[in-house]
DNA sequence: GTCTATATACAGATAGAC
DNA sequence: GTCTATCTGTATATAGAC
């Protein structure tokens, strides 16, 4: 567990990469294993099927939820704003398993849908305890939902209509003081 | 333009339906034709390539989005209400058409991706007079962008965890005492 | 306007060499 | 552990009959 093959988190890689800039249709197996620097042969010894590699996406994800929510408990300005400010970081391994996962499931992986459902859950569990009532975990809950999604729409390249900066401040200001108990 | 021919349309709301309910890989000319009860040539006489039928999907989505926008701006309740409400009405065919570019963006279709920030920013133009500030119109957009990002996990059949009823009045109070003007 | 038949390309997966 | 070669299914698109 602490080694795992250097060729397989390669192919995981570039599979979460296609996923994340060009879409669940064009991360085939054939694209996946050029951009990961492998046969075709070479990946289907790693992930005998293309299930066995979407897999391996939800299962990196699950493991990565796990650290952030220990991560978001103890930050220091707060679960919340941590939360918000967490939904639009690029390039953090965590967002880029989301955006994957994300992708997987609109394109019908049924183990996708419920690991994004059962992710959100344990992330509204860990926030609950820190807002005011069920409408107020809603609106920080439905607030970096947005976020992803338009993460998510903006593909990996194009910069999408995200708030950043001073503007995130002043949202994650406006969110607090509605909701945070 | 009155009246277009009715098989053009049995294929686009089939399109549509496969999109929603199964993703963008499932809704192949094949699927769309046997759902529209025509034969894949006869699918081919009215969009002649798979490009014109999505392009199908996303000129119906501008007309619809002009007539919201209309709607939006007379709302007994209000544009905000108005507009988070709308977020989550399903089998609509605003909200149809809107999910259904979702899938074709994630799938890679840049057209759809444009539409998508066009259809957001004519939204954000017309809530903008209605509330305080840039952080509160950024706040309504993403509640909104949150719901139909759950709205568009859930497929079309399983019921997703976004707010319904008395919570959905909840929060649409919370939001409004936020951010409205 | 709608059909069948077919051409071409590419997906996922297997077999077996090295 | 990684490769090439190949099988099978299916997607988009064309041709041409009705």
């Amino acid at each position: 567990m602490s080694r795992p093959p250097h060729a397989r988190e390669s192919v995981l890689d570039a599979f979460e990469a296609i996923l994340i800039d060009e879409g669940e249709r064009a991360a085939t197996m054939d694209a996946t294993a050029r951009a990961a620097g492998v046969s075709k042969g070479g990946l289907l010894y790693h992930f005998g099927s293309k299930d066995a590699l979407e897999s391996g996406v939800i299962d990196r994800l699950d493991a990565l939820v796990t650290d952030d929510i220990t991560a978001m408990s103890t930050a220091p300005e707060g679960p919340i704003a941590y939360f918000l400010r967490s939904s639009v970081m690029q390039n953090d391994p965590l967002d880029r398993a989301i955006l994957a996962t994300s992708r997987l499931a609109q394109g019908g992986n049924v183990s996708a849908s419920t690991a994004l459902r059962d992710v959100r859950e344990r992330w509204g569990d860990a926030l609950r305890p820190h807002t005011k009532d069920a409408a107020s975990l809603d609106l920080v809950m439905l607030v970096s939902d947005g976020l992803y999604f338009n993460n998510a729409l903006a593909g990996g390249n194009i910069p999408g209509p995200v708030p950043r900066g001073a503007e995130m401040d002043a949202l994650i200001a406006l969110v607090e003081r509605a909701a945070r108990r």
